[in-house]
RNA sequence: GCUCGUGUGGUGUAGUUCGGUCCAUCAUGCCGCCCUUUCGAGGCGGCGACCCGGGUUCAAAUCCCGGCACGAGCACCA
């Protein structure tokens, strides 16, 4: 009889995101980035599980910009914008709710009022240093035991401008005996009397993101929080925070650092420094991890879809290379992409023997005849990349096998004869000027060529035969075409 | 130091809740072969892992204890 291995089934991998805990029924999540720059790859994991949850249990997405901060990472106006495109970009969706928490000050600021006034929160005229002090030593500071009343009197200080930036800050009183030491009486707004570039210097008491989070995700009705598990003692802090208040805190979920190989280490406000000093371009600098860098060089948004719910909502740190980004790409565009010609660093050659009397014709994509043909004019000389020429015996991919000897290649069959190295090749008739421009780590490196010059649209993503995808980005005055390199 | 989190092939990932259906899934990578007028795509095959040590149990990737490693938080940044 038929062995019981025959009858077992082999396990499956689950695919996609995994069940949801909680109660989703009416799903609110949110997506809150700083908008000091525009989005990053690491960015977008946050807009792909957060929009594609939504989609799967019919929820919301609130995109929020936190930008609370005037001083050590100062919003920049255009950042706004951009990065609702890039949250559309990437989900396939505009954001359902849109806010800016500097546009709600007026909230918080009740909010912490409230607080004080319930003697939840007291002002602290600590040094940083002399809190650090009493925080370690599990002792309450001076300023713990005010009376409500003399908080309210340095509230209204701190928001009269009497207080200089850095005399006082308000904290959210919990317990300094908390075995947690990131819990104890943290600190939930600060002074800034730097102006804000979006609404000037109408505040001077600027919440931090635990608190202004926590009172923008209660406002806004979020269900559930996904966010980097570098914030889990956010969500103790604000717990602490909502016990306060009477209210129930969202369920939260956490996924760990990535790093891209290709990329290292990396944040918005360093790429900002590189880009000021000049050793980048501009944000979309084909070198950056960022979305607009990422666009310029032609990776799909499904791509980025498929590889953030591939890698799922672990909380490991992991470490992954671009290439797993690539592949996902690759798979993608290869069916839609058509093929062009770019032969690089050429040589020069003239074909001898009878030649066909009509032009060459070559599918634009071999497995979509739909898409139609380039022609090619055969007569007159040919440019091959100078490394294919070896021993001369090579076949002209889709047209005939030659013998190349010095500057001619003698035709010595149309038909496939032998096994020999099929080689990419173009007539220079056909072609014009071209770079393909490779980032390379840090640097850029570029090689010079000529491109197939078939029906070519700035934006558009070619497979250049025998090398790989790149990204038609510009023509320069000269008519020079400017590639850009994608991947293998 | 205190607190928290995570450990499955080279890289990721499924399985861990409720131990057996797991001599462990899938992808990527690498190697080989087939097909092919691309070194692409596709097809087939192969390589390769449960952090360590105890314990419980007929049975442990899965439960318990103890190590170890790595990461994060302890900012008047987000």
């Amino acid at each position: 009889m038929a062995p019981d291995a025959l009858e077992r089934k082999k396990q499956e991998k689950s695919v996609g995101l995994k069940e949801l805990p909680g109660d989703y029924s009416s799903l609110v999540l949110r997506f809150a980035p700083n908008p000091n720059g525009p989005l990053s790859l690491g960015h977008s994991r946050g807009v792909v599980i957060n929009s594609e949850y939504a989609k799967m249990y019919g929820g919301k997405v609130v995109l929020r910009f936190d930008d609370t901060d005037t001083k050590v990472k100062p919003p920049i106006p255009d950042a706004y914008s951009w990065i609702e495109e890039e949250f559309e970009w990437i989900s396939g969706r505009s954001a359902d709710i849109v806010i800016r928490a500097s546009d709600r000050m007026p909230i918080y600021l009740d909010y912490a009022r409230k607080m004080i006034q319930d003697g939840h929160g007291y002002v602290c005229r600590c040094k940083s240093e002399e809190f650090r002090e009493f925080r370690n030593l599990k002792e309450e500071c001076p300023c713990r035991n005010k009376s409500i009343e003399g908080n309210i009197a340095d509230w209204e200080e701190m928001n009269e401008r009497v207080i200089e930036s850095g005399g006082a800050v308000v904290r959210v009183k919990t317990e300094m005996t908390l075995p947690n030491p990131a819990l104890r009486d943290w600190p939930a707004l600060r002074i800034q009397h730097k102006p804000h570039p979006m609404v000037g210097d109408k505040y001077k008491v600027w919440p931090l993101l635990d608190f202004q989070s926590a009172i923008e995700d209660h406002e806004q009705g979020v269900t559930h929080i996904i966010r980097g598990k570098d914030l889990m003692d956010s969500t103790r802090k604000q717990t602490l925070l909502y016990e306060h208040f009477g209210w129930e805190y969202p369920v939260a979920l956490y996924w760990g650092r990535v790093k891209v190989h290709e990329y290292g280490g990396f944040s918005t406000s360093s790429i900002r420094e590189a880009i000021d000093s000049g050793s980048k371009e501009g944000w979309d600098d084909p070198r950056l991890p960022t979305i607009k860098a990422l666009q310029r060089r032609g990776f799909c948004s499904d791509s980025l879809r498929e590889f953030w719910i591939d890698l799922g909502l672990s909380q490991k740190d992991i470490s992954i290379p671009l290439q797993t980004l690539e592949s996902f790409n690759a798979r993608i565009i290869d069916p839609k992409t058509e093929r062009r010609v770019f032969v690089g660093d050429p040589s020069e050659i003239l074909l001898e023997g009878e030649l066909p009397t009509s032009d060459l014709r070559l599918p634009r994509h071999p497995e979509n005849p739909k898409a139609g043909n380039r022609n090619w004019e055969v007569g007159g000389p040919v440019a091959i990349q100078s490394s294919d020429v070896g021993d001369g015996v090579v076949r002209l991919k889709d047209f005939a096998d030659v013998k190349i000897v010095d500057e001619y290649a003698n035709i010595e069959s149309f038909e496939k004869s032998d096994e020999r190295r099929i080689i990419h090749w173009l007539p220079l008739k056909n072609s014009r000027k071209a770079r393909l421009v490779i980032p390379n780590g840090d640097e850029i490196n570029e090689l010079n060529g000529l491109l197939e010059d078939i029906d070519l649209v700035i934006g558009d993503v070619y497979q250049l035969e025998r090398v790989g995808f790149a990204r038609l980005d510009r023509f320069e005055e000269d008519f020079t075409a400017v590639l850009i390199w994608l991947h293998s």
